[in-house]
DNA sequence: GCATGATGCTT
DNA sequence: TGCGAGCATCATGCA
């Protein structure tokens, strides 16, 4: 067995920097001033790397040669120990005495604190350092305990805990930057810099204040997550570990199928752009909407068709209607808008998708690793980034055609996709946070609820309107219904629906006249918000928000229970497969759907696993409480995303 | 080199 | 009176 008296020995004979450091002697001060205690037996740590990205190796361009760099490496690791009569903190360098035994400390006794832990958990498991106990994660608690509208790092939150220590980092970054310089100017590669080339002195110094932070906010705050949040608490804490576990298992990616679409976008855009100077009658950037915009004054385009809001602007909803509906009576500058909306189209494919996926995958054998952020959103959402995951399109815009890059994304040989969506859930959940127990039941029924919207809220005229110049009106008012939920006014009714502001504000007048509970929860909101400041969602969970901007509060409420509908969901399906004999595995959560694999297997086996995940997905109190039944809806494939077919299993 | 604005993709 | 939550790209202006 291994204690902390013999860490702290070693401490003793290794490099003792607190001493000489004021930096650290406040931090003690105020530890001691504030009389802190810590919970017996924990620790908080942190680890400092030479690289930031997971997945993805830095590249080094060094002279005409790019060199692929696996450079996430831990070089130093620093704790802080609470002991019975003071607060030690280490500071340990790779290589040395001090930081094998860190290591050691770090697997075997005690409760683990650490500010971000997913992310000092990730490194630790590329390191192999073995963390054993559950980690307690400060960033999380802190999002939970305060509110979502500010960012959460350690530096920001030492301002509300401990002014007087918020300018410890200050040394570090200065010095960083120095040497950043000093290299850059040597002709060093960027990125090649990192923190692990700062002197020990100040490394130790910044650090040990870093580790000491995260423990003393983890001190102030989980007392009273047990207190108010446990349940919410908990929750995180387990979707933290099912963040990390899909983070390090990737998803399959062809980069062949990839290049072959990039190629042939590449050379409809050469044609495109060759057309459009001719149009223009001289060349410029079409990425740049400044010189965009002076083209199109040259061809002498009606100033109003591109005006929003008092400024000029090239926004595609702006020049798409201009196209459909000829707005423009200039046949060559229809044909410039129409080229132009074109090749953005293609560039937004192109350099937004293909390309940057493609090199990700490139340097990890066909698999795309992601980030994925669960806590650190204002309304509780879970993000995917690096690459942002969330946002690959479904359609190629202007031409409604089927996108190649869903195509690029293929399952495991041998496996199967399977896609679990939820249905209309943000809709139904703000159905009945106002109680409109006509959508309720249209749902419950089975019927389409923007239909029925549609029935109830739009005169004859109205629809018929939408019905010429828009299209499908089901569609129509689903944008409605949801730019109303996002608080949208006129004018943004107008813009979604791309009508006339008249014919905007007599649609939104009469959706709300049909809908009076939309208004009376609006205002209810606002009431809470002067008196209480925040506003609380099915799970008790508060929502801080200006009073003036009241509009947001409602979907902040729809918004922040579906992320916890759907982190319960996340929850309940891993234990599911944890005690299944499938095999299967979560790939990504995307906001309202989850992307699971499964190998491949005889029908019936299927048919179960599907039920027993939509069951996990629909079995959960805070719906069935509300007599809410929310249909899944599910669809899967053995090729490749776009190739997902809808799949019945009732 | 960095911050900011404009733009566009998702739900 | 009012356009929710995200992420990623590029151009531009400033230091």
């Amino acid at each position: 067995m291994y204690t902390k008296p013999d860490i702290l020995e070693l401490y003793d004979k290794a490099i003792r920097i607190n001493k000489s450091c004021p930096d650290h002697r406040r931090a003690f001060d105020y530890w001691m001033q504030h009389n802190n205690k810590a919970p017996e037996q924990s620790l908080s740590f942190d680890t400092e790397t030479t690289g930031i990205s997971f997945g993805v190796p830095s590249m080094l361009h060094i002279g005409n040669t790019d060199i692929k760099v696996y450079n996430i490496k831990v070089f130093g690791i620093s704790l802080a120990i609470p002991t019975r009569k003071r607060i030690v903190l280490i500071w340990a360098r790779l290589g040395t005495d001090l930081f094998d035994e860190a290591v050691k400390l770090l697997g075997i006794c005690g409760q683990k604190v650490a500010h971000n832990a997913r992310y000092d958990l990730r490194v630790c498991k590329i390191n192999s350092i073995k963390i054993t106990e559950e980690t307690h994660c400060t960033l999380t608690a802190a999002r939970i305990y305060w509110d979502r509208r500010q960012r959460f790092g350690l530096q920001p939150l030492c301002e509300i805990i401990c002014p007087e220590l918020s300018d410890w980092e200050l040394a570090v970054k200065s010095e960083s930057r120095r040497i950043k310089s000093k290299y850059t100017r040597a002709g060093y590669p960027k990125g090649y810099i990192n923190y692990s080339f700062i002197s020990d002195k100040i490394m130790a110094e910044y650090s040990m204040i870093d580790s000491f932070l995260c423990l003393m906010i983890h001190c102030m705050i989980h007392p009273r997550m047990q207190d108010t949040y446990e349940e919410v608490y908990t929750r995180e804490q387990k979707v933290l570990k099912l963040a990390l576990k899909m983070e390090q298992q990737g998803l399959q990616y062809d980069c062949r199928k990839s290049l072959i679409e990039e190629r042939k976008f590449n050379k409809k855009a050469v044609i495109l752009e060759k057309q459009l100077y001719k149009i223009a009658g001289e060349e410029f950037n079409i990425k740049s909407p400044a010189q965009v915009l002076s083209i199109l004054l040259k061809l002498k385009i009606p100033v109003k068709l591109i005006t929003a809001d008092s400024e000029l602007s090239t926004d595609k909803n702006l020049l798409e209607p201009i196209v459909d509906h000829k707005l423009w009576k200039n046949e060559k500058g229809l044909l410039f808008l129409e080229t132009l909306l074109n090749i953005k189209a293609i560039y937004k494919q192109v350099y937004s998708y293909l390309i940057p996926l493609r090199k990700r995958a490139m340097y990890n054998n066909g698999k795309i690793y992601c980030n994925i952020n669960a806590t650190d959103t204002r309304t509780g959402r879970t993000a995917v980034t690096d690459p942002g995951l969330q946002t690959i399109p479904r359609l190629i815009s202007r031409r409604k055609r089927k996108n190649p890059i869903r195509s690029c994304f293929i399952c495991r040989p041998g496996y199967w996709n399977y896609h679990f969506d939820y249905a209309q859930i943000e809709m139904i959940f703000y159905a009945v946070l106002i109680g409109e127990t006509r959508i309720i039941d249209a749902y419950n029924e089975g019927r389409d609820i923007y239909t029925e919207i549609a029935q109830f809220t739009c005169s004859e005229e109205d629809l018929e309107y939408i019905r010429k110049t828009l299209g499908d009106p089901r569609q129509q008012l689903k944008h409605l219904s949801l730019a109303v939920l996002y608080g949208a006014g006129v004018p943004g009714t107008a813009k979604i629906l791309q009508m006339p502001k008249d014919r905007a504000a007599s649609l939104l007048a009469g959706y709300l006249e049909a809908c009076p509970l939309v208004v009376e929860y609006r205002n209810q909101c606002k009431h809470e918000l002067y008196t209480k400041g925040y506003v609380e969602d099915f799970f008790g969970r508060r929502y801080h928000i200006e009073p003036g901007q009241a509009y947001k509060a409602p979907n902040a409420v729809v918004q922040g229970s579906c992320a916890q509908i759907l982190k319960i969901a996340l929850i309940q399906i891993n234990e599911y497969l944890e005690t299944s004999s499938d095999r299967a595995r979560i790939l990504i959560p995307e906001h309202d759907e989850f992307i699971t694999e499964r190998p491949s297997a005889d029908r019936d086996t299927e048919i179960l696993f599907c039920r027993n995940v939509v069951s996990a997905m629909q079995n959960i109190k805070q719906l069935t409480d509300r007599r809410l039944k929310i249909r899944v809806d599910v669809e899967r494939t053995k090729t490749n995303w776009e190739a997902k077919k809808k799949l019945e299993i009732s």
